[in-house]
DNA sequence: TCAATATATGAATAAGTATTCATATGATAA
DNA sequence: TTATCATATGAATACTTATTCATATATTGA
């Protein structure tokens, strides 16, 4: 399990990799940015917001589940900074938070080859 | 839990997220990909590719942690489509399969305002 | 103030996933 | 062919996370 050493440009790429590696605390932030959007149910919310703000029952309508499963996972993509929540009289609507979220899920797509 | 109905526009913005929702199978492929991505062990793998080609000994050097770990890992990415490897005498050496996630990556670092 | 509606939340369970350990495979060199 | 090195893999355990159920909070209208 030691490194290969026969080959000089390994030797290169493996020093640069430890010396750029982000620390443990930047990796997590990451990390936590995808893990928040890997769920088929978040993802769904987030596909949903696209077209604009929703209160949570629309959002319930949109992608499906109990009320109570989609607050949970709203709670999760608030707490990672994706959406945003507001008080609308007895409603809350939440939209996304900023672009660059949409950005990521359609650069992903390209990457899958679908067009969403 | 059932929709606010007070609001026009959250109406329109409902009605095009049912339209326009993607299929369960298009939500589990991106979620698959982003879920590859989530695991900061995963990450740190793919930080340490962006140098260039490694073999899974030097791998395990830049990101730390066991040799049998890091390869289930590596095999995960791999079934990902996110990585590809080759063999090469006794090692197996490691690349990014496309710029894709690298570029998602660095969104994704744009979004947490994370130089990386 | 009381009832009704929308949303959130805590606790428990269920489902999913990473890591470890032991071992297997495949390549090379002696 | 045998020993050794690099890597992969199956099974078990430990961890993490989602979902459910019951209930709480907050707002509105009567």
């Amino acid at each position: 399990m030691s490194a290969c050493g026969h080959e000089a440009e390994h030797e290169l790429a493996a020093k640069l990799a430890r010396e750029n590696m982000p620390g443990e605390e930047e990796v997590g932030r990451v990390g936590a940015l995808f893990k928040a959007i890997s769920e088929p149910a978040r993802l769904k919310i987030l596909f949903a917001l696209r077209q604009g703000e929703l209160c949570v029952g629309h959002i319930v309508e949109a992608v499906g589940g109990t009320q109570s499963a989609v607050s949970h996972q709203l709670r999760i993509l608030k707490a990672a900074g994706i959406v945003k929540a507001r008080r609308d009289g007895q409603n809350i609507s939440y939209s996304l938070a900023d672009g660059h979220v949409v950005a990521v899920l359609e650069l992903a797509c390209t990457h899958l080859h679908c067009k969403i």
